[in-house]
DNA sequence: TTAATTGATGCCATATTGGCATTAATGAAT
DNA sequence: ATTCATTAATGCCAATATGGCATCAATTAA
């Protein structure tokens, strides 16, 4: 190992917080990570972090270092990649990272086909429902619903994600079939809530085309939409869902459109999250690969509800 | 070794022209950077070198990668070289060329008492008539006569280099002595001759003050100076010498400097050249110690010549 | 007070590196 | 044509470096 991997092992270190931590991204032995910052504040001749038993903080040296560490990491990145452009076979590590409902159900697919296709390519799936530093971990994808903020990233926009309004039969007998939007009022709701978003209305286009939202009745929320819609086949609630987490629930009549005539707001479509310009061979191929299965016009999740393309367009 | 190594071996190759110059400069087996090499072209799985038993070239992919090396070779050098400022004691290699003549008259005494002061140091001099590539070699310091045209490095005269007529008192009771500069025209000279510079003449500004050049008659022409010097003290030339080079010659009487009321014009200057604006401790030091040792006013050499503020001035 | 976590250190098996000798290929000199 | 020298590649081996394990001391949380 020389200065250039030390240096990277020490911006990682300073990254994650703590040398146990950037160990374990690393899976490699703490004394590992103990050992090498070490020779290189030997190496260098200065002392980089001030050191606690369970604690650091950078010296100034060390704050001077990290910033070229990743100006390195991120050259040595640019020269790797340009590397893969000459390939015309895939191969090394797909590193890809997307919410779990995403990885499970869209991609595992295309993942089995691709390796059969192309055995050279190992790949990494790392499922989370939080966002993850794409460039800090070198991950080559990232799927998921809604644009990123991060302007560094480059979003692509791989299918719209359409919104229904579901019910179970039972929940139909129970409270009646709602005819307008305002009946939802009174209804109780399942609805999306996490420290970043809380779904508190249905947001639709009125017959004076003018947007509208209408207040709802949450008697549960969950940061998850599986569970809400789990929650929903209980027939208990209705909830406010995107076209994608629906598998077949709609066409073995578990669940049921309501108020298709409505003109709900687009949802934030489902995005591939990718952090260069030009990408390898493989992060190429397999984004192809995604957009194949999904579909060009209509996704792929919206064969599962029947008449989807006449619902929720105000008509 | 990891792929930034490699990646800066394969630019010393590139640079070099060969395997086994690269593996010469580095001290090393050839064997090293053959496998050095092959490792690297399977990492990125690119083929960088077209070989021939005897020779290569270079790759599309090679020639890319290269261009990258550099930066990361740049990179990494401002990187430890910003580290190196938070040394307060100075240690390390300091590696600087010279001449023949300014590294053995004027620079190997400071390097003596450099490391008396400072233990710490290591001291590489590389005494080269032609030049070097600082960058590439990865030098300090460079000590040279005429301003260097390399404009992506910085270069600070340190001492003037005025010029002198000399000739052995042995050449005077020869010929006589000259007393107008019309006649050095038919007497014999020693002169500088290279492949990058002849000297045809000696120039100077008569008493109008208009720039002049007078001819000479050059029978003995070599690339050395101190061999010119040897030359006129055989009393078979005369030699128009820069001062830098005159030891105790003028002091013992072996050489008299002629048509002292000439104004010759001012020749190339000594500079120190480095490669980047911020320098490592050991190198600022240095530095200011060779300035300290050539003297701030008149330089060193000229104490060598007893009234030389007088000679040469158009008086 | 105890328990848990952190980074440092010493020890050891293993992996990597660098040097040597050999080989094959190539081009230059005779 | 025929040496001859030089080049890069390869296999083998010793020296070196690395990473994992166990342990320790320091610190914080419970």
């Amino acid at each position: 190992m020389d200065t250039t991997s030390r240096l990277l092992m020490l911006l990682e270190v300073v990254e994650r917080g703590s040398f146990a931590k950037a160990a374990e991204t690393r899976n490699i032995d703490r004394s590992v990570i103990s050992k090498q910052i070490s020779r290189l504040e030997d190496d260098l001749g200065v002392r980089l972090l001030n050191r606690t038993t369970r604690s650091f903080s950078l010296t100034a040296a060390g704050a001077e270092m990290i910033k070229k560490a990743s100006e390195l990491r991120q050259l040595l990145g640019e020269t790797v990649r340009l590397a893969e452009n000459y390939h015309q076979e895939p191969r090394g590590v797909l590193k890809i990272t997307s919410s779990t409902i995403i990885g499970r159900r869209y991609l595992q697919p295309v993942i089995n086909d691709f390796q059969k296709r192309f055995p050279q390519v190992e790949v990494e799936l790392r499922l989370d429902d939080k966002l993850v530093d794409l460039v800090s971990e070198g991950f080559d994808l990232a799927f998921r619903v809604g644009e990123p903020k991060d302007s560094s990233l480059i979003a692509r926009k791989i299918a719209r994600n359409r919104l229904l309004i579901l019910a179970a039969p039972e929940f139909i007998q129970t409270y009646g079939l709602p005819s307008k939007i305002e009946d939802l009022a009174d209804l109780p709701s399942a609805s999306y809530f996490s420290t970043s978003l809380r779904v508190e209305g249905i947001r639709y286009v009125d017959q004076f085309g003018l947007p509208q939202e209408q207040k709802i009745k949450s008697v549960f929320r969950a940061n998850d939409a599986e569970v809400l819609l789990d929650k929903t086949l209980s027939g208990t609630t209705y909830v406010l869902a995107p076209a994608f987490i629906i598998n077949d629930e709609i066409k073995q009549g578990r669940l049921v459109p309501l108020l298709t005539d409505i003109k709900l707001q687009e949802y934030s479509a489902m995005y591939a999250v990718y952090p260069h310009r030009d990408l390898p061979v493989r992060t190429r191929l397999f984004f192809d690969a995604i957009r194949e299965h999904l579909g060009k016009e209509a996704p792929l999740w919206e064969s599962n509800i029947p008449g989807f393309d006449h619902m929720y367009q105000g008509g």
